[in-house]
DNA sequence: TAATTGTGAATTGTTAACAATCCGTTTGAC
DNA sequence: GTCAAACGGATTGTTAACAATTCACAATTA
């Protein structure tokens, strides 16, 4: 017996890891240029998987690249494209909902039930960056139970989003809304689950 | 008066687009990994920006990495998966062509017939490296007319799509469906230009 | 004053060498 | 003969130094 082939994590997917959260958490700001230097000081190593981990971010649409100008937090995207990517995200989660749905187990369960306590938890102390993180976390799972391939056009997608959680006040409602989204998947309720997530994707 | 600012391109972005056409027109394999030093040596460049564009077609999905083993060519997705992507590209360029059509100039029209003359002219001589170089290129000049953040998902679905065109056999086909699109879009006309894109997606 | 041109520090891009890991092969114990 | 540990070449990952580019700011000119 051996571990699962993902447990190898490079030291560029913690650092990217990190860097997303932090960013997607709101955490950065956007007019100041992100530099290799103070970053690499800060993981306690080189510029080399600074700028791996940069790059990846580029491509995944948290950051912006642009040649010997370094990197800056992305944009928001304009009205009509946002609705696209949304209407895209919610088509993606729905497909992975019905391929994954039948295959999962209790494990699986449990697993979904921890984020969903945490993500909790994190409502409850109002601990923004960790509520974009536990959100997203329950929704990646999902999406990579399915398909690993997928999730990475997931990611990008909703990386674009750049989804703004500081505006969120109603802690109290993507608690119930991701509790419906557990319970269905428990059930093995697919149209419930699609229209649970549905629902939670605004 | 200055260039675009897309005229820098950077040697990472040279080597990207030529391993990706190459890969896209069928012309390596999967069944050995693709080694820094020998694309080093091709290019005549240290393993530096090599790895960079090994990481950068990753991302996109025309290869996989695995740590400490390397990259290789990845393997087309199911045909559930395939049939989603699928939906998501036609998705994806009727929007963009709703949001670029009435912006495009006389010259973007040249563009475009620019790429259906060659297109041509790779279809009469049978090059399918070419074929699938040009097809793209249209498709891709229409997603980035409308956005560039765009264009990057666009090309990450496409790129998973891993089309094989060794298997057309009807070259004429592919001429008359782009002349379809190229015709519809010189008379701004959204219905029809639409309808020849999603005829052209199969 | 406004525009322009040097100038140099700061930053990114590339190279070259070193460290860590993988993989096929050999060696040796049972 | 079979299996497992150990060796060694090949390959990837990281570091450190160097080259090229950018950017802010001062000096110069009209």
């Amino acid at each position: 017996m051996q571990l699962a082939e993902q447990s190898v994590r490079s030291m560029r997917e913690q650092i990217v890891d990190t860097l997303r959260a932090e960013v997607l958490a709101g955490a950065w700001t956007n007019h100041a240029p992100v530099r290799e230097q103070a970053l690499a000081e800060r993981f306690g190593v080189r510029r080399g998987p600074i700028r791996d981990a940069l790059q990846e971010l580029s491509r995944e649409g948290v950051l912006v690249y642009r040649p010997n100008k370094g990197v800056r937090v992305n944009t928001p995207p304009a009205e009509a494209e946002r609705q696209l990517l949304q209407a895209m995200r919610r088509e993606m989660e729905s497909f992975c909902l019905s391929q994954c749905i039948d295959q999962l187990t209790p494990t699986d369960d449990e697993q979904l039930a921890d984020i969903l306590a945490e993500l909790t938890r994190a409502c409850d102390s109002g601990d923004l960056s960790s509520i974009a993180d536990c959100d997203l976390a329950m929704h990646r799972y999902l999406v990579r139970s399915a398909s690993s391939e997928l999730e990475a056009i997931w990611q990008s997608i909703t990386s674009r989003l750049l989804m703004d959680y500081s505006r969120i006040d109603r802690f109290d409602q993507i608690v119930s809304e991701h509790e419906a989204i557990v319970e269905a998947v428990k059930q093995r309720d697919l149209k419930s689950a699609q229209q649970a997530i549905n629902a939670n994707i605004i």
